[in-house]
DNA sequence: ATCTATTTATAATA
DNA sequence: TTATTATAAATAGAT
Protein backbone atom coordinates (compact mmCIF):
# COMPACT_ATOMS: atom_id res chain seq x y z
CA UNK A 1 0.00 0.00 0.00
CA UNK A 2 2.08 2.39 -1.25
CA UNK A 3 4.02 3.71 -4.03
CA UNK A 4 5.54 0.47 -4.12
CA UNK A 5 5.65 -2.84 -2.47
CA UNK A 6 8.14 -3.20 0.43
CA UNK A 7 9.67 -6.15 1.75
CA UNK A 8 9.21 -6.87 5.04
CA UNK A 9 12.50 -6.37 6.80
CA UNK A 10 14.38 -4.42 9.14
CA UNK A 11 14.85 -0.54 7.09
CA UNK A 12 18.50 0.30 7.22
CA UNK A 13 18.02 3.90 6.57
CA UNK A 14 17.64 5.61 9.84
CA UNK A 15 15.26 8.29 8.70
CA UNK A 16 13.07 6.42 6.78
CA UNK A 17 13.01 3.93 9.85
CA UNK A 18 11.41 6.66 12.05
CA UNK A 19 9.16 8.18 9.08
CA UNK A 20 8.00 4.80 8.94
CA UNK A 21 7.82 3.83 12.44
CA UNK A 22 5.88 7.07 13.14
CA UNK A 23 3.63 6.89 10.27
CA UNK A 24 2.60 2.85 11.25
CA UNK A 25 2.63 3.63 14.61
CA UNK A 26 -0.28 6.06 13.97
CA UNK A 27 -2.42 3.54 12.21
CA UNK A 28 -1.94 0.60 14.34
CA UNK A 29 -3.62 3.06 17.27
CA UNK A 30 -6.21 3.75 14.96
CA UNK A 31 -6.92 0.19 13.78
CA UNK A 32 -7.12 -0.15 17.68
CA UNK A 33 -9.02 2.65 18.53
CA UNK A 34 -11.51 1.15 15.78
CA UNK A 35 -11.79 -2.48 16.95
CA UNK A 36 -12.07 -1.03 20.69
CA UNK A 37 -15.40 0.77 19.05
CA UNK A 38 -16.51 -1.64 16.67
CA UNK A 39 -16.22 -5.08 18.94
CA UNK A 40 -16.70 -3.62 22.00
CA UNK A 41 -13.07 -5.11 22.48
CA UNK A 42 -10.40 -4.06 25.01
CA UNK A 43 -6.78 -2.90 24.14
CA UNK A 44 -3.75 -2.42 25.19
CA UNK A 45 -0.72 -1.65 23.73
CA UNK A 46 2.98 -0.40 24.28
CA UNK A 47 5.55 -0.15 21.63
CA UNK A 48 8.85 1.34 21.70
CA UNK A 49 10.60 2.51 19.04
CA UNK A 50 13.97 1.85 18.18
CA UNK A 51 15.47 4.91 19.48
CA UNK A 52 13.57 3.58 23.02
CA UNK A 53 10.63 6.26 22.47
CA UNK A 54 7.44 4.79 24.25
CA UNK A 55 4.27 5.36 22.96
CA UNK A 56 0.88 3.45 24.40
CA UNK A 57 -2.72 2.68 23.18
CA UNK A 58 -5.88 1.96 25.82
CA UNK A 59 -9.16 1.14 24.83
CA UNK A 60 -10.92 3.96 26.29
CA UNK A 61 -12.69 3.34 30.61
CA UNK A 62 -9.28 0.90 31.39
CA UNK A 63 -6.15 1.38 32.03
CA UNK A 64 -3.08 -0.46 30.92
CA UNK A 65 -3.23 -1.64 34.52
CA UNK A 66 -6.16 -3.33 34.61
CA UNK A 67 -5.79 -5.10 31.16
CA UNK A 68 -2.24 -6.48 32.40
CA UNK A 69 -3.66 -7.40 35.81
CA UNK A 70 -6.86 -9.09 33.66
CA UNK A 71 -4.09 -10.43 31.12
CA UNK A 72 -2.15 -12.25 34.14
CA UNK A 73 -5.30 -13.75 35.62
CA UNK A 74 -6.24 -15.09 32.10
CA UNK A 75 -2.75 -16.77 31.86
CA UNK A 76 -3.11 -18.10 35.09
CA UNK A 77 0.38 -17.94 36.42
CA UNK A 78 1.38 -14.51 37.70
CA UNK A 79 5.06 -13.29 36.19
CA UNK A 80 4.82 -10.47 38.92
CA UNK A 81 4.07 -12.87 41.39
CA UNK A 82 6.58 -15.10 40.21
CA UNK A 83 9.85 -13.20 40.08
CA UNK A 84 8.53 -10.84 43.59
CA UNK A 85 8.51 -14.32 45.38
CA UNK A 86 11.75 -15.32 44.13
CA UNK A 87 13.45 -12.00 45.12
CA UNK A 88 11.61 -13.04 48.48
CA UNK A 89 13.32 -16.07 48.51
CA UNK A 90 16.47 -14.89 47.41
CA UNK A 91 16.01 -11.56 50.44
CA UNK A 92 15.25 -14.24 53.37
CA UNK A 93 18.23 -16.58 52.14
CA UNK A 94 20.40 -13.87 52.12
CA UNK A 95 19.48 -13.06 55.58
CA UNK A 96 19.75 -15.91 56.63
CA UNK A 97 23.16 -16.69 55.54
CA UNK A 98 23.73 -12.96 57.32
CA UNK A 99 21.98 -14.24 60.19
CA UNK A 100 24.91 -17.48 60.24
CA UNK A 101 27.73 -14.78 59.45
CA UNK A 102 27.52 -12.79 62.23
CA UNK A 103 26.77 -15.64 64.67
CA UNK A 104 29.89 -17.04 63.57
CA UNK A 105 31.54 -13.57 64.29
CA UNK A 106 29.98 -13.07 67.84
CA UNK A 107 31.81 -16.86 68.24
CA UNK A 108 34.42 -15.95 66.99
CA UNK A 109 34.53 -13.03 69.64
CA UNK A 110 33.68 -14.98 72.66
CA UNK A 111 30.34 -14.23 72.91
CA UNK A 112 27.04 -16.06 72.54
CA UNK A 113 29.16 -19.17 73.23
CA UNK A 114 26.70 -21.19 75.22
CA UNK A 115 24.79 -22.89 72.65
CA UNK A 116 28.35 -24.68 71.83
CA UNK A 117 29.17 -27.96 72.71
CA UNK A 118 32.41 -29.32 74.52
CA UNK A 119 33.61 -30.12 70.35
CA UNK A 120 32.74 -27.23 69.04
CA UNK A 121 34.04 -24.88 71.45
CA UNK A 122 37.43 -26.72 71.01
CA UNK A 123 37.29 -26.76 67.33
CA UNK A 124 36.71 -22.60 67.49
CA UNK A 125 39.57 -22.95 70.46
CA UNK A 126 42.03 -24.17 67.70
CA UNK A 127 40.62 -21.64 64.70
CA UNK A 128 41.16 -18.87 67.17
CA UNK A 129 44.77 -19.84 68.39
CA UNK A 130 45.50 -20.33 64.82
CA UNK A 131 43.92 -17.47 63.55
CA UNK A 132 46.22 -15.27 66.22
CA UNK A 133 49.31 -16.74 65.36
CA UNK A 134 48.56 -15.56 61.67
CA UNK A 135 47.52 -12.03 62.55
CA UNK A 136 50.74 -11.71 64.94
CA UNK A 137 53.32 -13.18 62.58
CA UNK A 138 51.35 -10.77 60.06
CA UNK A 139 51.92 -8.26 62.64
CA UNK A 140 55.08 -9.01 63.10
CA UNK A 141 55.90 -8.67 59.43
CA UNK A 142 54.30 -5.28 58.85
CA UNK A 143 56.29 -3.63 62.06
CA UNK A 144 59.61 -4.90 60.46
CA UNK A 145 58.83 -3.79 57.02
CA UNK A 146 58.22 -0.27 58.46
CA UNK A 147 61.02 -0.31 60.54
CA UNK A 148 63.20 -0.95 57.49
CA UNK A 149 61.62 1.72 55.61
CA UNK A 150 61.95 3.99 58.52
CA UNK A 151 65.85 2.86 58.90
CA UNK A 152 66.23 3.73 55.36
CA UNK A 153 64.47 7.39 55.24
CA UNK A 154 66.91 7.71 58.18
CA UNK A 155 69.77 6.76 56.39
CA UNK A 156 69.20 8.48 53.24
CA UNK A 157 68.51 12.19 55.22
CA UNK A 158 71.71 11.03 57.08
CA UNK A 159 73.59 10.76 53.67
CA UNK A 160 71.84 13.88 52.11
CA UNK A 161 72.63 15.69 55.13
CA UNK A 162 76.44 14.19 55.42
CA UNK A 163 77.20 15.77 51.47
CA UNK A 164 75.38 18.73 51.78
CA UNK A 165 77.39 19.20 55.17
CA UNK A 166 80.63 18.70 52.86
CA UNK A 167 79.41 21.04 50.24
CA UNK A 168 79.03 23.76 52.98
CA UNK A 169 82.41 22.50 54.03
CA UNK A 170 84.05 23.14 50.87
CA UNK A 171 82.47 26.56 50.44
CA UNK A 172 82.44 28.28 53.70
CA UNK A 173 83.79 27.86 56.92
CA UNK A 174 83.40 24.57 58.39
CA UNK A 175 82.06 25.79 61.81
CA UNK A 176 79.26 26.46 60.25
CA UNK A 177 78.50 22.80 59.62
CA UNK A 178 75.99 20.50 61.56
CA UNK A 179 77.92 18.11 64.01
CA UNK A 180 77.21 14.69 63.60
CA UNK A 181 75.65 13.07 66.77
CA UNK A 182 74.61 9.64 65.85
CA UNK A 183 77.19 6.50 65.88
CA UNK A 184 77.11 6.26 62.40
CA UNK A 185 74.26 5.11 59.68
CA UNK A 186 74.20 1.48 61.57
CA UNK A 187 71.95 0.49 63.57
CA UNK A 188 68.07 1.09 63.15
CA UNK A 189 67.06 -2.84 63.53
CA UNK A 190 65.38 -2.16 67.29
CA UNK A 191 62.19 -2.42 66.53
CA UNK A 192 62.62 -5.44 64.83
CA UNK A 193 63.50 -7.42 67.88
CA UNK A 194 60.18 -7.31 68.82
CA UNK A 195 58.44 -9.89 66.70
CA UNK A 196 59.76 -12.83 64.33
CA UNK A 197 59.77 -10.46 61.52
CA UNK A 198 62.65 -11.19 58.65
CA UNK A 199 64.67 -8.72 60.45
CA UNK A 200 67.68 -6.95 58.56
CA UNK A 201 71.67 -7.33 59.42
CA UNK A 202 72.51 -6.83 63.67
CA UNK A 203 73.75 -3.58 64.47
CA UNK A 204 74.60 -1.38 67.44
CA UNK A 205 74.71 1.67 69.32
CA UNK A 206 71.35 3.64 69.59
CA UNK A 207 68.03 1.59 70.07
CA UNK A 208 64.77 2.63 68.51
CA UNK A 209 62.42 2.02 71.68
CA UNK A 210 58.39 0.65 70.89
CA UNK A 211 57.76 3.82 72.24
CA UNK A 212 59.10 5.05 68.77
CA UNK A 213 55.70 3.86 67.11
CA UNK A 214 53.47 5.77 69.91
CA UNK A 215 51.54 2.56 70.71
CA UNK A 216 48.45 2.60 72.26
CA UNK A 217 48.03 0.40 75.23
CA UNK A 218 44.24 1.24 74.75
CA UNK A 219 42.10 -0.53 72.59
CA UNK A 220 40.71 1.93 71.44
CA UNK A 221 38.51 1.10 68.28
CA UNK A 222 40.79 -0.17 66.09
CA UNK A 223 39.65 0.17 62.35
CA UNK A 224 39.63 -2.82 59.81
CA UNK A 225 38.52 -1.19 55.79
CA UNK A 226 36.78 1.86 57.94
CA UNK A 227 35.10 -0.11 59.82
CA UNK A 228 35.83 -1.17 63.84
CA UNK A 229 35.91 -4.86 64.30
CA UNK A 230 32.59 -5.79 66.02
CA UNK A 231 30.99 -2.99 64.88
CA UNK A 232 28.01 -4.74 62.71
CA UNK A 233 25.33 -4.57 64.37
CA UNK A 234 25.20 -8.30 64.91
CA UNK A 235 21.09 -8.22 66.33
CA UNK A 236 19.83 -9.31 63.32
CA UNK A 237 20.23 -10.50 59.99
CA UNK B 1 -11.73 -1.07 2.47
CA UNK B 2 -14.56 -3.38 1.86
CA UNK B 3 -17.80 -3.20 -0.31
CA UNK B 4 -19.44 -0.90 1.47
CA UNK B 5 -17.92 2.03 3.88
CA UNK B 6 -18.47 1.50 7.82
CA UNK B 7 -19.38 4.00 10.28
CA UNK B 8 -16.61 3.04 13.18
CA UNK B 9 -19.51 2.74 16.05
CA UNK B 10 -20.05 -0.47 17.76
CA UNK B 11 -21.04 -3.44 15.75
CA UNK B 12 -24.67 -4.56 17.23
CA UNK B 13 -25.20 -8.02 15.34
CA UNK B 14 -23.05 -10.16 17.91
CA UNK B 15 -22.01 -12.67 14.83
CA UNK B 16 -21.14 -9.61 12.48
CA UNK B 17 -19.26 -8.25 15.72
CA UNK B 18 -17.46 -11.52 16.10
CA UNK B 19 -16.44 -12.16 12.84
CA UNK B 20 -15.13 -8.60 12.09
CA UNK B 21 -13.16 -8.53 15.91
CA UNK B 22 -11.08 -12.07 14.07
CA UNK B 23 -10.35 -10.23 11.24
CA UNK B 24 -9.29 -7.24 12.62
CA UNK B 25 -7.42 -8.42 14.86
CA UNK B 26 -5.61 -10.53 12.54
CA UNK B 27 -4.56 -7.32 10.84
CA UNK B 28 -3.27 -5.51 14.06
CA UNK B 29 -1.30 -9.01 15.02
CA UNK B 30 0.33 -8.34 11.37
CA UNK B 31 0.54 -4.92 11.69
CA UNK B 32 2.35 -5.14 14.98
CA UNK B 33 4.81 -7.77 13.45
CA UNK B 34 5.80 -5.80 10.72
CA UNK B 35 6.10 -2.49 12.45
CA UNK B 36 8.58 -4.97 14.59
CA UNK B 37 10.56 -6.39 12.14
CA UNK B 38 10.74 -2.84 9.75
CA UNK B 39 11.27 -0.29 12.39
CA UNK B 40 13.37 -2.52 14.72
CA UNK B 41 10.35 -1.81 17.28
CA UNK B 42 9.90 -3.70 20.42
CA UNK B 43 5.49 -3.75 20.41
CA UNK B 44 3.34 -6.00 22.95
CA UNK B 45 -0.46 -6.42 22.93
CA UNK B 46 -3.16 -7.36 24.87
CA UNK B 47 -6.78 -7.61 23.89
CA UNK B 48 -10.00 -8.78 25.18
CA UNK B 49 -13.01 -9.69 22.66
CA UNK B 50 -16.56 -8.57 24.00
CA UNK B 51 -16.80 -12.49 25.02
CA UNK B 52 -13.54 -12.41 27.10
CA UNK B 53 -11.33 -14.50 24.81
CA UNK B 54 -8.03 -13.00 25.43
CA UNK B 55 -5.21 -12.84 22.32
CA UNK B 56 -1.67 -11.24 22.61
CA UNK B 57 0.93 -10.18 20.87
CA UNK B 58 4.38 -9.40 21.58
CA UNK B 59 7.80 -8.98 18.86
CA UNK B 60 9.94 -11.84 19.58
CA UNK B 61 13.24 -11.99 21.37
CA UNK B 62 10.90 -9.75 24.68
CA UNK B 63 7.79 -10.79 26.36
CA UNK B 64 5.19 -8.85 27.22
CA UNK B 65 6.86 -9.14 30.90
CA UNK B 66 9.56 -7.08 30.27
CA UNK B 67 7.87 -4.73 28.13
CA UNK B 68 5.50 -3.41 30.76
CA UNK B 69 8.75 -3.80 33.05
CA UNK B 70 9.80 -0.85 30.86
CA UNK B 71 6.66 0.83 30.11
CA UNK B 72 6.32 1.14 33.94
CA UNK B 73 10.02 2.55 34.04
CA UNK B 74 9.25 4.94 31.37
CA UNK B 75 6.34 6.40 32.91
CA UNK B 76 8.14 6.79 36.34
CA UNK B 77 5.31 6.12 39.15
CA UNK B 78 4.59 2.64 39.99
CA UNK B 79 3.89 0.61 42.88
CA UNK B 80 5.49 -2.01 41.41
CA UNK B 81 7.97 -0.17 40.56
CA UNK B 82 8.92 0.79 43.48
CA UNK B 83 8.65 -2.20 45.60
CA UNK B 84 10.85 -4.00 43.27
CA UNK B 85 13.45 -1.48 43.15
CA UNK B 86 13.01 -1.00 46.86
CA UNK B 87 13.74 -4.89 46.85
CA UNK B 88 16.71 -4.53 44.66
CA UNK B 89 18.24 -2.34 47.19
CA UNK B 90 17.58 -3.98 49.85
CA UNK B 91 19.11 -6.78 48.09
CA UNK B 92 22.23 -5.31 47.18
CA UNK B 93 22.89 -3.79 50.66
CA UNK B 94 22.28 -7.10 52.27
CA UNK B 95 24.83 -8.44 49.54
CA UNK B 96 27.32 -5.91 50.82
CA UNK B 97 26.83 -6.20 54.23
CA UNK B 98 27.72 -10.34 53.76
CA UNK B 99 30.63 -9.39 51.81
CA UNK B 100 31.83 -7.50 55.16
CA UNK B 101 31.06 -9.75 57.15
CA UNK B 102 32.77 -12.26 55.13
CA UNK B 103 35.88 -10.11 54.90
CA UNK B 104 35.55 -9.46 58.83
CA UNK B 105 35.69 -13.50 59.48
CA UNK B 106 38.31 -14.12 56.90
CA UNK B 107 40.76 -11.64 58.70
CA UNK B 108 39.57 -13.41 62.02
CA UNK B 109 40.74 -16.62 61.17
CA UNK B 110 44.01 -14.49 60.01
CA UNK B 111 43.65 -15.03 56.39
CA UNK B 112 43.67 -11.85 53.88
CA UNK B 113 45.30 -9.29 56.30
CA UNK B 114 47.77 -7.84 53.63
CA UNK B 115 45.33 -5.02 53.30
CA UNK B 116 45.23 -4.17 56.84
CA UNK B 117 48.00 -1.23 58.89
CA UNK B 118 49.79 -2.05 61.50
CA UNK B 119 46.85 -0.57 64.10
CA UNK B 120 44.07 -2.65 62.26
CA UNK B 121 46.58 -5.30 62.63
CA UNK B 122 47.51 -4.97 66.75
CA UNK B 123 43.66 -4.01 67.19
CA UNK B 124 42.53 -7.47 65.64
CA UNK B 125 45.30 -9.37 67.95
CA UNK B 126 43.80 -7.77 71.27
CA UNK B 127 40.21 -8.40 70.20
CA UNK B 128 41.12 -12.24 69.11
CA UNK B 129 43.07 -12.77 71.75
CA UNK B 130 40.46 -11.78 74.14
CA UNK B 131 38.47 -13.94 72.23
CA UNK B 132 40.26 -16.58 72.75
CA UNK B 133 40.20 -16.47 76.41
CA UNK B 134 36.57 -16.14 76.49
CA UNK B 135 36.23 -19.43 73.99
CA UNK B 136 39.02 -21.64 76.83
CA UNK B 137 37.09 -20.03 79.31
CA UNK B 138 33.89 -21.50 78.13
CA UNK B 139 35.31 -24.53 77.58
CA UNK B 140 36.63 -25.16 80.75
CA UNK B 141 33.32 -24.55 82.20
CA UNK B 142 31.67 -26.82 80.23
CA UNK B 143 34.26 -29.52 80.67
CA UNK B 144 33.83 -28.99 84.05
CA UNK B 145 30.38 -29.18 84.15
CA UNK B 146 30.17 -32.87 81.80
CA UNK B 147 32.41 -33.69 84.56
CA UNK B 148 30.51 -32.90 87.58
CA UNK B 149 26.99 -34.75 85.61
CA UNK B 150 29.33 -37.48 84.72
CA UNK B 151 30.34 -37.76 88.70
CA UNK B 152 26.59 -37.31 89.63
CA UNK B 153 25.51 -40.78 87.33
CA UNK B 154 27.98 -42.39 88.39
CA UNK B 155 27.81 -41.62 91.65
CA UNK B 156 23.73 -42.49 91.36
CA UNK B 157 25.10 -46.19 89.51
CA UNK B 158 26.37 -46.66 92.03
CA UNK B 159 24.15 -46.23 95.02
CA UNK B 160 21.18 -47.94 92.92
CA UNK B 161 24.25 -50.65 92.45
CA UNK B 162 24.91 -50.81 96.40
CA UNK B 163 20.88 -50.99 97.13
CA UNK B 164 20.47 -53.61 94.52
CA UNK B 165 23.25 -55.08 96.34
CA UNK B 166 22.32 -55.03 99.60
CA UNK B 167 18.61 -56.05 98.48
CA UNK B 168 19.92 -59.51 96.49
CA UNK B 169 21.62 -59.73 100.31
CA UNK B 170 18.64 -59.86 102.10
CA UNK B 171 17.27 -62.62 99.78
CA UNK B 172 19.68 -64.98 98.53
CA UNK B 173 23.32 -65.74 99.58
CA UNK B 174 25.98 -63.05 99.34
CA UNK B 175 28.54 -64.59 97.44
CA UNK B 176 25.84 -63.85 94.05
CA UNK B 177 26.81 -60.28 95.00
CA UNK B 178 28.90 -58.31 93.09
CA UNK B 179 32.11 -56.92 94.66
CA UNK B 180 32.62 -53.04 95.11
CA UNK B 181 35.96 -52.19 93.76
CA UNK B 182 36.00 -48.25 93.78
CA UNK B 183 37.23 -46.60 96.25
CA UNK B 184 34.00 -45.14 97.23
CA UNK B 185 31.93 -42.21 96.03
CA UNK B 186 34.08 -39.46 96.23
CA UNK B 187 36.30 -38.21 93.77
CA UNK B 188 35.65 -37.71 90.20
CA UNK B 189 36.88 -34.21 89.92
CA UNK B 190 40.16 -35.12 88.08
CA UNK B 191 38.91 -33.22 84.73
CA UNK B 192 38.41 -30.35 86.84
CA UNK B 193 41.94 -29.74 87.08
CA UNK B 194 42.23 -29.09 83.39
CA UNK B 195 41.04 -26.07 83.20
CA UNK B 196 40.07 -23.15 85.91
CA UNK B 197 36.59 -23.52 85.51
CA UNK B 198 34.28 -24.12 88.84
CA UNK B 199 35.14 -27.19 89.70
CA UNK B 200 33.28 -28.78 92.40
CA UNK B 201 34.04 -30.11 96.19
CA UNK B 202 37.67 -31.58 96.53
CA UNK B 203 37.93 -35.29 96.76
CA UNK B 204 40.63 -37.96 96.45
CA UNK B 205 40.81 -41.76 95.34
CA UNK B 206 40.45 -42.55 91.41
CA UNK B 207 41.27 -40.26 88.73
CA UNK B 208 39.36 -39.51 85.23
CA UNK B 209 41.79 -39.05 82.76
CA UNK B 210 41.42 -36.63 79.64
CA UNK B 211 41.38 -40.23 77.51
CA UNK B 212 37.86 -40.33 79.39
CA UNK B 213 36.54 -38.01 76.83
CA UNK B 214 37.71 -39.50 73.67
CA UNK B 215 39.65 -36.05 73.10
CA UNK B 216 39.63 -35.99 68.99
CA UNK B 217 43.89 -34.32 68.45
CA UNK B 218 43.11 -33.88 65.22
CA UNK B 219 41.20 -30.94 64.21
CA UNK B 220 37.79 -32.63 62.59
CA UNK B 221 35.28 -30.51 61.15
CA UNK B 222 33.80 -29.26 64.65
CA UNK B 223 30.35 -28.09 64.03
CA UNK B 224 28.82 -25.08 65.16
CA UNK B 225 24.71 -25.21 64.73
CA UNK B 226 25.47 -27.58 61.67
CA UNK B 227 27.90 -25.42 59.99
CA UNK B 228 31.55 -26.22 60.37
CA UNK B 229 33.91 -23.21 60.93
CA UNK B 230 35.03 -21.57 58.04
CA UNK B 231 32.78 -23.55 56.07
CA UNK B 232 31.07 -20.09 54.64
CA UNK B 233 31.71 -19.57 51.21
CA UNK B 234 33.56 -16.51 51.63
CA UNK B 235 34.47 -15.78 48.03
CA UNK B 236 31.16 -13.58 47.38
CA UNK B 237 28.62 -11.65 48.76
C1' DA C 1 -13.46 -20.08 5.16
C1' DT C 2 -13.06 -17.65 0.54
C1' DC C 3 -13.85 -14.12 -2.68
C1' DT C 4 -13.62 -9.34 -4.49
C1' DA C 5 -15.23 -4.59 -4.76
C1' DT C 6 -13.97 -1.03 -2.23
C1' DT C 7 -11.94 1.50 1.30
C1' DT C 8 -7.81 2.43 3.77
C1' DA C 9 -2.97 2.63 4.74
C1' DT C 10 1.22 4.01 3.36
C1' DA C 11 5.94 4.29 0.36
C1' DA C 12 7.91 7.39 -2.29
C1' DT C 13 8.26 11.95 -3.12
C1' DA C 14 8.14 16.86 -2.63
C1' DT D 1 7.73 17.53 10.05
C1' DT D 2 3.56 17.60 6.85
C1' DA D 3 1.16 16.90 2.43
C1' DT D 4 0.42 14.47 -1.83
C1' DT D 5 -0.68 10.58 -4.44
C1' DA D 6 -0.01 6.20 -6.78
C1' DT D 7 -0.30 1.81 -5.17
C1' DA D 8 -0.38 -2.06 -1.92
C1' DA D 9 -3.07 -3.95 1.68
C1' DA D 10 -7.04 -4.63 4.50
C1' DT D 11 -11.46 -5.82 4.88
C1' DA D 12 -17.10 -5.52 4.54
C1' DG D 13 -20.30 -7.95 2.71
C1' DA D 14 -21.54 -11.82 0.07
C1' DT D 15 -21.01 -16.75 -0.66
Amino acid sequence: MGRGKIEIKRIENATNRQVTYSKRRTGIMKKARELTVLCDAQVAIIMFSSTGKYHEFCSPGTDIKTIFDRYQQAIGTSLWNEQYENMQRTLSHLKDINRNLRTEIRQRMGEDLDSLEFDDLRGLEQNVDAALKEVRHRKYHVISTQTETYKKKVKHSYEAYKNLQQELGMREDPAFGFVDNTGGAGGWDGAVALGGGGGGGGGSGSTVTADMYAFRVVPSQPNLHGMAYGSHDLRLG
